[in-house]
RNA sequence: GCUCGGGUGGCGAAAUCGGUAGACGCGAGGGACUUAAAAUCCCUUGGGACAAAAUCCCAUGCGGGUUCGAUCCCCGCCCCGAGCACCA
């Protein structure tokens, strides 16, 4: 980078008026002139990528939201360029999936043909916008030269045991015929012609990212991000510390045999009177005493039919009762042993104890099908009798009743003393489970990566060769989903009939593509890669700019992308790709922009389309209004009154640097004003804190304005790279008159002195009994000692200070509090 | 239901470690310039008591608590937003 940008002629004279859209059609004809956001991957002495969550190109153009979050990223990138770094900030476009897919089957234009569209009208108002972004590096996930990659992933996956097949459910639409999306299901209807969705078994294609879990969860501790995002992740892991308990009971045939169940609250054992298996747990078959067949077949039908949203968030309690028991082990006793679809088979055992008077679910079902329900935990100012009325749930003050020899044991002690005891039976042992469960890839759609294999009558699932990649996906004419339950690709005999790749006998493709997440989970290793068509991502490129120094993106990725993309980065490490394991040293998510109060949606039509804003008010004045708005990590309110004043403050800024005067003496107050002013500013970009940011140039703005004379140079000048990573046009247009070279952001940030920011005087707060009496002037090191006496003069601290202090707090610096 | 945010003037907001509540901006009111308007510039602007200044009282969703001192910490509520949702 070149380091060495000065000023040397002496200022312009002839006045001119800021005209926004001149300058921001100069400069940004400029940069792409010299290359100025150009990033010299390989001879980068100090990289910094700055990495933003690419979009998604819709029809409808760029969203005040898109370039809300770009521009924050792009302030961090443009600062830390200031600060010496070679800044790397690309930009590219998440084109496959079915949000593309759903909206060009709505406007009958095929996605081949509308992405590309727009495409191009995103990267025309990104531009205009100006972001530091090196377009050389930008890539679309929909590329074959991307996907390739893609779908090499999953080789790489599959080659080391992470992906697999398996049976699983998804929506199915009885009337249009088709596979659904969990989001296209609305209240459990089909969101197109409101037929109740059902379940429909096929195999799919899972990532075994369960197998991650406990390192995904541990290494969060160990990266800088925000923790409202942390949080979200852990919650999503979801682990759960508890034990895997055994129940003895006999099949129809008088085989003995157990039932396992998972819990978190082995100490309530006392209290299991009833157990539950999911409807599909393999040991119902063999339960079930022919008396209950019938009703139990019945459930499980109708279980089997209801739609996956409805099953999971209905809370009516439904089951029927198998007819076998089980021996509960600790109170000996039979239990009755039901099924019941609150149950789920993918987490735990796929069976449970049930606990009435502990669990709400289970005091629920218990109270509709009239089980017994029994207190074996009491909480403080209740004792055995105490009659529940709902289930007790508190862990922290509970003691143990009617549980044998365990009375009066406190829960924790009794979680592990009741799970020794029946460990030494064979009937017991601690057990962690996750929430987390395997990621199903498998979308039976048209638009994505098709799934690199091939099925062969005689090797079975064969993997496409490396070298064959990519499987291209065709362009047909009829996308659409339709009635066969499979892709629209499985419709095209021409494409899917390949030989096989080992024996050469006829063999047939996969007809399923990948997830849109599998697209997004890995792009950031491409951008410094793009061109090396060869490799993925290229080994020296790799090695200097990854993992991503900063990442910022939009808290609804917090778990799906963010976690997907931190599994696929430990895959790939622990296949010997890739040196580390965590993509993002950090990340910081950015709040949502709403408008008046209200969220922005089409149907309100209350959306903000960029290009009008930047047209009336120019980039700059919008990017900094949008930084100013609000607190970036939290959003804020979009107001269109508001805008006027930071271009307001951008014309106060052109005009002063029109009217400074040359050399003359420095004013102490502006200079220690400016230094203040200096710091602030870059601690508060540092830690994203953009609204302060500007709020602190206005003042120091301000305090040029209201000064007797005309501002100098040295007063006004710095504050031209303070302003550019938020208006860089027309910060480069100002360098540019004042007599810089090159561009202003291959400039230094400038320094401040600590010691000139420092105030010669402070004005202490004088409190009396905690109220605020008066305000004294003092030397900054003033003792307490001092400090009294002054205060003490005032007469209307002395007012309220009748008699002896009892107590003085003094905090040097700032206060003195008197209390009397 | 659970988890995470948030609630401060007319409005967007600030207060970085428990230490001057309301920085900065918008809007509003008044004034200067102008034939006039826009733009620009200057002044005022949380509420109340006082003619005014000085000064005092009240005020950060509600009710308590801790503290010399609470927008900030603790307990119990209310409201708004986002995410998750029968996870044993």
């Amino acid at each position: 980078m070149d380091n060495s940008a000065t000023r040397n002629d002496p200022l312009p004279s002839d006045a001119v008026t800021y005209d926004p859209s001149a300058i921001e059609e100069k400069w940004q004809r400029i940069w792409q002139e010299r290359g100025t956001n150009h990033t010299d991957l390989q001879r980068a002495q100090r990289p910094f990528y700055a990495l933003m969550m690419f979009p998604y190109p819709s029809a409808e153009g760029l969203h005040v939201g898109n370039l809300f979050a770009f521009t924050g990223n792009d302030i961090y990138g443009r600062f830390q360029r200031l600060m010496g770094h070679n800044v790397f900030e690309p930009l590219g476009y998440d084109a496959f999936g079915i949000h593309s897919e759903n909206y060009a089957l709505k406007v009958g234009v095929h996605p081949m043909d509308l992405i590309p569209r727009n495409i191009a009208n995103f990267r025309r108002q990104l531009e205009r916008s100006g972001l530091m972004v090196d377009w050389r590096y930008t890539l679309s996930t929909t590329e074959p030269e991307y996907y390739k990659w893609t779908q090499w992933l999953f080789l790489q996956l599959l080659k080391q045991g992470l992906a697999y097949k398996k049976q699983a459910a998804v929506n199915w639409c009885p009337k249009d015929k088709t596979v659904l999306a969990n989001e296209q299901v609305i209240g459990g209807a089909c969101e197109r012609c409101g037929t109740p969705v059902e379940q429909r078994l096929l195999e799919q294609w899972f990532f075994r990212i369960s197998n991650y879990a406990p390192r995904l969860l541990e290494n969060l501790d160990h990266i800088d991000w925000s923790e409202t995002t942390k949080t979200a992740q852990r919650n999503w892991i979801g682990r759960s510390e508890g034990a895997e308990l055994a129940f003895e009971t006999h099949d129809v045939k008088g085989n003995e045999c157990e039932i396992r169940v998972f819990t978190t609250r082995p100490d309530t054992i006392y209290g299991a009177t009833y157990m539950v298996l999911a409807p599909e747990h393999p040991l119902v078959e063999s339960l079930t005493k022919p008396k209950q067949k019938k009703q139990v077949e019945r459930y499980r039908e109708s279980t089997e039919k209801q739609d996956i949203v409805t099953r999971k968030t209905s809370t009516d309690k439904t089951g029927v009762f198998t007819g076998s028991y089980a021996i509960n082990p600790a109170t000996e006793k039979e239990i009755p042993i039901w099924i019941s679809d609150y149950v789920l088979m993918e987490y735990g055992t796929g069976a449970i104890m049930g606990v009435p008077g502990h669990d709400e679910r289970d005091f629920e079902f218990a109270t509709k099908f009239e089980l017994p329900i029994v207190r074996v935990v009491c909480g403080e100012r209740e004792d055995a009798n105490t009659p529940l009325h709902k289930a007790f749930t508190e862990c922290e003050s509970g003691t143990l009743v009617n549980s044998g020899v365990f009375d009066g044991f406190q829960v924790e002690a009794a979680k592990k003393a009741i799970v020794e005891l029946l460990a030494k039976g064979g009937s017991a042992k601690p057990v962690v489970h996750y929430r987390l469960h395997d990621w199903c890839i498998s979308r039976q759609r048209y638009w994505g990566p098709p799934i690199p294999i091939i099925y062969c009558e005689s090797c079975g699932t064969v993997p496409v060769p490396e070298k064959d990649l990519p499987v291209l996906l065709p362009f047909i004419e009829d996308f659409k989903p339709d009635d066969s339950g499979v892709s629209p690709l499985a419709r095209h005999e021409e494409w899917y009939r390949v030989e096989c790749p080992k024996c050469g006998k006829p063999g047939r493709r996969e007809t399923d593509v990948s997830d849109n997440f599998l697209d997004n989970s890995w792009y950031f290793l491409r951008y410094p890669s793009v061109g090396h068509d060869d490799v993925p991502f290229e080994k020296n490129v790799t090695k200097k700019w990854l993992p991503v120094n900063s990442y910022i993106g939009g808290n609804e990725h917090a778990v799906l992308h963010l976690l997907y993309s931190r599994f696929i980065t430990m895959a790939l490490h622990d296949a010997g790709h890739l040196a580390f394991e965590e993509p993002f040293t950090r990340f910081r998510a950015h709040g949502h922009i709403i408008r008046e109060g209200a969220k922005m949606s089409k149907t309100q039509g209350n959306i903000v389309n960029p290009d009008e804003y930047i047209e009336r008010w120019g980039a700059d004045a919008f990017r900094t209004y949008l930084m100013f708005l609000g607190p970036y990590e939290q959003g804020g309110d979009f107001r269109d009154a508001s805008i006027s004043g930071t271009r307001r403050f951008l014309d106060r800024l052109f005009a002063s640097v029109q009217s400074m005067a040359g050399d003359g003496e420095a004013d102490h107050a502006v200079m220690r004003k400016l230094h203040q002013t200096i710091r602030k500013v870059g601690d508060d970009i540092a830690r994203l804190s953009y609204n302060t940011a500007v709020a602190a140039m206005m003042e120091y703005m301000n305090v040029l304005r209201k000064g007797e004379r005309t501002p100098h140079r040295d007063e006004v000048l710095p504050l031209i790279p303070l302003v550019s990573p938020f208006a860089p046009h027309i910060a480069e247009e100002l360098w540019e008159q004042t007599g810089g070279t090159g561009s202003v952001f291959d400039s230094a940030w400038p320094s401040f002195d600590p010691r000139l920011a420092l105030e010669d005087s402070i004005e202490l707060v004088v409190q009396v009994n905690g109220k605020v009496r008066g305000k004294i002037t003092v030397a900054r090191d003033i003792s307490e000692q001092e400090a009294m006496v002054v205060a003490l003069a005032d007469p209307t601290v002395s007012r309220f200070t009748t008699g002896d202090p009892r107590k003085v707090i003094f905090v040097p610096g700032r206060l003195l509090n008197i209390v009397v």
